[in-house]
DNA sequence: TATGGCTCTTAG
DNA sequence: TAAGAGCCATAT
């Protein structure tokens, strides 16, 4: 009999001792039962007979991880805190099909020229600038590509993908999920055709086993996606390419809690594959490690002019009459507002409470559509009171204005004004979004209103106008990265007008002054940050937050200071602070929150593995504080 | 004496 | 994480 130490797959457990008849691989996928349940899992070690009992594995399908994935795996699990199991269960493995892998491999060149003669439609051809671009980034093994909306970004990274495809190998090409657009499919498959996939988590899952299908078969050559794709079996990897590689929604806000921009980088040092990274905004922590190279301007090189207005987010006069001005000259326009929903608060005049959610300590968002009011961190939802629930009184006022309450102004005092809203309401599906896009280049919508996700790298070519809203709410986060966020989102606003013809950009906030000087000239800001994070903050400092969650206030906090004295002793992990977090509850859990830094982050994670861990969850290279 | 809710332990 | 054991309070 030989014995195995099993990872679990999504279990948070350690691996445990499994028998079986056999010797076999490490990575080799395996069935087994715990407690009566059956789980997949994978095989990570063997191991001598134990003491105790063990009980059989079997072994079902024909699937393994290959030695990279473990090793990723591994990494992840130590990095990011959390089990193998639950690390290895980010990948999806690779397929056993002993003749099949062989003849496709035999079959590679000829795909490839097949692809290359049949499918390509147009080539691409850079200017200059793009293909001096284009040399440095294959000379480096991690570069930053920082070029301006319009630069000829996406141009760069096709030829280069053509390079790759040409030596047999295959391409990640990362992007926020939002990102994936047909737009963006159709310009991959005019010149990759069939050798394109798109995942993200939104494609059915038929459609998911097609796509591996075509994976496995080694049919796909190009394997774009949102972060997950990162984890796909993906055989003779060449380039992986993390565009858009200052966005948030690289960072996972579930265990394991990885960084999809990092975890490429790693995987690239791993893989022995460029990885390069491209914003017209990018990250502090990119544009301090790796080396970058500039493309400025667009094809279309236009025009844009900046107009401040110091007041709090609304619809004031300005913003009403630019609006009509560009609808009448047939124009397009974009409003950002931050907020999703109606109102973010409904308060009472009278007695000024605000209602607030009965699970969480937030107020709770008034959804005028559905007559309810929302909790936007548990969904949790009820009628919009008639009157106060503390002091009874009639009046209620609504505060901090939303998208939706926008597109009711605008339907309401404009109606000639074909209005579409662009938020996480509206845009649920990867079916409305396309239906929305499509719509608004279709020139059907005037004028687009939306939160964050207006930001996000969508090729719009007849906006004219783009309003910025309450800007100022996220310059004001307590966040180390307040400033960052605050005009890499006004820079990528801006970004999406002006395509074509010269544009106006109106922006509310009291801070022009910080703004400002930095328009034009991102770089500035860049090294102006440097002063501010120096000796304090990433990425010149390593930050970890660890989260304590529980029912009762008491318990969490109880475990909280457990872990800060045991903390303690380690005299390279610094304690920032400790205790309640700002938002104290949710889902009515009671949170408490510590905060380290560290130089190293072997430091911070020989302090975290050294201490007492219960309740626990920690968060490394924390991105949210609250 | 049965039942439900809660906490704690432990899984191979 | 999830199931089962043990414990206590309450219902019958």
């Amino acid at each position: 009999m030989y014995f195995f130490e099993v990872a679990l797959l999504n279990s948070p457990l350690e691996p445990l001792t499994y028998e079986y008849g056999t010797p076999l691989k490490t990575g080799c996928v395996v069935e087994v039962s715990l407690r009566n349940r059956s789980m997949l899992g994978v095989v990570v070690n063997t191991s001598e007979q134990p003491q105790f009992k063990t009980s059989p594995l079997e072994v079902s399908a024909p699937l393994f991880y290959s030695k990279m994935q473990m090793k990723m795996a591994k990494f992840i699990s130590d990095y990011y805190f959390c089990s193998l199991g639950e690390a290895l269960n980010l990948f999806v493995p690779f397929q056993n099909r002993k003749e099949q892998s062989e003849k496709s491999k035999e079959n590679l060149s000829i795909d490839l020229q097949e692809t290359i003669e049949e499918k390509v439609l147009s080539t691409i051809v850079l200017s200059e600038k793009q293909n001096d671009a284009l040399l440095f980034l294959q000379q480096h093994p991690v570069s930053l590509l920082f070029g301006d909306t319009g630069s000829g970004k996406t141009e760069i990274y096709m030829k280069y993908f053509e390079d790759v495809l040409s030596q047999g190998k295959r391409v990640i090409f990362l992007m926020p999920e939002i990102s994936l657009t047909p737009q963006m499919q159709i310009r991959l498959e005019e010149h990759f055709g069939d050798a394109v996939v798109m995942w993200h988590s939104k494609v059915s899952k038929p459609q998911k086993k097609k796509l591996l299908e075509s994976i496995y078969s080694g049919s796909a050559k190009i394997i774009a996606g949102a972060r997950s794709a990162l984890f796909l079996p993906v055989e003779d990897l060449g380039l992986i390419v993390v565009d858009e590689e200052h966005d948030d929604s690289y960072k996972a806000n579930a265990r394991p809690r990885y960084h999809a921009r990092d975890m490429a980088i790693y995987m690239g040092s791993l893989y022995k594959v460029p990885v390069i990274l491209g914003s017209a905004t990018p990250s502090m922590s990119s544009y301090v490690k790796f080396p970058h190279v500039r493309l400025r301007g667009g094809h279309f090189s236009a025009k844009r002019e900046f107009f401040f207005e110091p007041t709090r987010e609304e619809i004031t006069q300005q913003v009403e009459k630019v609006i009509v001005e560009t609808k009448a000259n047939e124009e397009q326009a974009m409003l950002f507002i931050p907020t999703r929903a109606n109102f973010k608060y409904l308060i009472c005049e009278a007695c000024g409470h605000t209602h607030s959610c009965p699970y969480c300590s937030v107020g709770m968002s008034v959804h005028r559509k559905s007559n309810a009011i929302k909790c936007h961190y548990c969904n949790f939802s009820e009628r919009i009171p008639s009157k106060c629930t503390l002091c009874g009184h009639e009046m209620l006022t609504s505060n901090r204005l939303g998208t939706a309450e926008a597109v009711h102004f605008f339907e309401e005092n404009h109606p000639d004004i074909r209005v579409g809203q662009f938020d996480r309401d509206a845009v649920s599906t990867q079916t409305k979004l396309k239906k929305l896009l499509k719509a608004f280049n279709a020139k059907e919508i005037d004028l687009l209103i939306g939160t964050q996700m207006l930001s996000k790298g969508h090729d719009y070519h007849d906006v004219t106008l783009a309003v910025i809203l309450g800007l100022d709410n996220q310059l004001n986060m307590s966040d180390y990265r307040a400033r960052e966020k605050a005009l890499s989102l006004l820079i990528q606003i801006a970004g999406r007008s002006g395509r074509k013809k010269a544009a106006k950009v109106l922006v509310q906030s009291y801070n022009r002054e910080f703004f400002e000087p930095y328009l034009g000239n991102y770089e500035q800001f860049l090294e102006d940050e440097k002063m501010f994070r120096k000796g304090l903050y990433p990425p010149y400092r390593k930050l970890a937050r660890i989260l304590f969650a529980h029912k009762y206030a008491n318990k969490a906090e109880e475990s909280m200071m457990k872990m800060v004295e045991s903390l303690r002793q380690f005299s390279n992990v610094e304690i920032i602070g400790y205790g309640v977090s700002q938002i104290e509850k949710i889902a009515n859990k009671y949170r408490y929150q510590i905060l380290l830094r560290a130089d190293k982050s072997t430091d911070l994670i020989q302090g975290i593995k050294g201490s007492q861990v219960d309740l626990a969850e920690i968060d490394m290279d924390p991105i949210e504080f609250v």
